[in-house]
DNA sequence: TCTGGGGTCCTGATGCTT
DNA sequence: TCTGAAGCATCAGGACCC
């Protein structure tokens, strides 16, 4: 068994996920074509079920344009924090079956399995019984399932039977097994990528795996040195543990267009309050701020800067950001998206965050005199003293508030 | 047909330091 | 003191993924 799987990876990845959610937890949604989306003039198909993909409407598609073609289908708003649960419950199962579960979004993951024949069997049995978890943990959701002894393989197998599909590529079929695949399967071939490759005569992954490598090289650069590799089945990536995000944002599409530099700084402080407010639920500071801004012919621009000292206050990131729209002034408008990301993220509690999860015991009350007194320098007296006495009555941390208090001043 | 939101990674340009 | 090269960090943009 292990000469001829010397890794075993699976890829296992949740069919339809945002709209099968929705229709477990609605049985009267069960059956029925379903759009997950924003149901606004600019608004895209997150997830379309399989009742409405039969009609030709799918992910990333324009909502109008699928409700078009998919006319009885029901437009849901998407429920993240829902779905974050579910992931929660889908992504505790797997790590009964390996230590080493790597999650790649709320829908997907890979386990590497190498070395769990003797408690789980062979591969097929894996397969079986981690489909068979999902079902049971979810109360009913299924999972398409790739084996094989690469994550890419892998990856491309899960998608190959879908939906509640199981596909098995042992290793030593790897290579034959993608080379009749399109060279748009390749892992970083979108649709720019896979237009080169074609004017360059390449359309299937066999012919990527049998071309000059020199060739590629020259042609993609450290990508065609990649696709190579994946095209003949080597892909030394391990799977890694969850990692945590190297950057935090929150942008919208406008329904209007805008340009006035007051309206654009507007939607940066709602998106620079939302990302604090995220930054402080995963204990983290950024140290940098980027603005990105998106024209009405969809160019975009972006600025970022560093920070003084790392932060997890909106109204820092803020003030940060409108330093940098007001870079920007050369940029002409108008913009049909406006979005703020902390970059460089360092994994440490702000002073005010610890403060906030400080005992009631001890000597809290002089830190929180020290604490204070370093922000009212920067913000003002008054602002940190209100900040402070909302504590209490709002059920949220000194930060937090400092965050509401800004955005209330800001609309007066 | 008309293009979301939240991310990652790569590349080329530029500026700073030694 | 000036200059050039090398190495490195940062920035902006592009492409991609789910």
């Amino acid at each position: 068994m292990s000469e001829d799987w010397p890794r075993i990876i699976v890829h296992a990845d949740m069919d339809a996920f945002y709209a099968a959610v929705e229709q477990l937890d609605d049985p009267s949604l069960r059956g029925r074509p379903l759009l997950v989306g924003s149901d606004s003039a600019r608004g895209v198909v997150l997830t379309a079920s399989y009742e409405a993909r039969a009609s030709g409407a799918g992910s990333a598609m324009p909502m109008q344009r699928a409700r078009r073609l998919c006319p009885e289908a029901l437009v849901v708003p998407p429920r993240f924090e829902r779905y974050q649960q579910i992931s929660e419950l889908v992504m505790t199962a797997f790590g009964q079956f390996s230590p080493l579960v790597e999650p790649l979004s709320l829908d997907e993951a890979f386990l590497d399995m190498t070395g769990g024949t003797r408690l789980f069997g062979d591969p097929e049995s894996i397969g079986r019984q981690i489909k068979a978890a999902v079902r049971e943990c979810t109360g009913g959701l299924t999972a398409s399932v790739g084996i094989s002894g690469t994550r890419y393989v892998a990856k491309v197998a899960s998608a190959f039977h879908k939906p509640d599909g199981l596909t098995i590529v042992p290793p030593a079929t790897m290579r034959e097994w993608l080379a009749p695949l399109p060279v748009s399967s390749l892992w970083g071939a979108g649709p720019k990528t896979t237009e080169r490759l074609k004017a360059k005569g390449w359309e299937t992954i066999g012919q990527i795996a049998n071309a000059d490598a020199a060739v590629l090289e020259r042609s993609l650069g450290e990508l065609g040195r990649r696709f190579f590799a994946l095209a003949n089945g080597v892909d030394p990536r391990e799977v890694v543990g969850s990692r945590r995000a190297h950057s935090v944002s929150s942008e919208r599409t406008l329904n209007v267009d805008i340009a006035a530099r007051e309206q654009i700084a507007g939607y940066l402080r709602l998106s620079a309050v939302n990302v604090a407010a995220r930054l402080r639920r995963s204990n983290r500071l950024a140290r940098g701020v980027r603005v990105k801004l998106k024209t009405s012919d969809f160019r975009i621009v972006t600025r970022q800067g560093v920070l003084g000292e790392p932060t997890d206050v909106g109204a820092v990131l803020y003030a940060q950001a409108t330093s940098l729209l007001d870079q920007m002034v050369g940029e002409s408008g108008p913009f049909r998206l406006v979005g703020l990301s902390a970059y460089d993220l360092v994994a440490a509690q702000s002073p005010v965050a610890q403060l906030d999860l400080l005992p009631q015991a001890g000597n809290r009350e002089r830190r929180l005199e020290t604490t204070m007194d370093a922000l009212a320098e920067r913000f003002g007296r008054g602002v940190v003293q209100r900040a402070g006495d909302l504590v209490r009555d709002r059920g949220v941390g000194v930060a937090a508030n400092l965050d509401f208090l800004h955005e209330q001043d800001s609309d007066d």
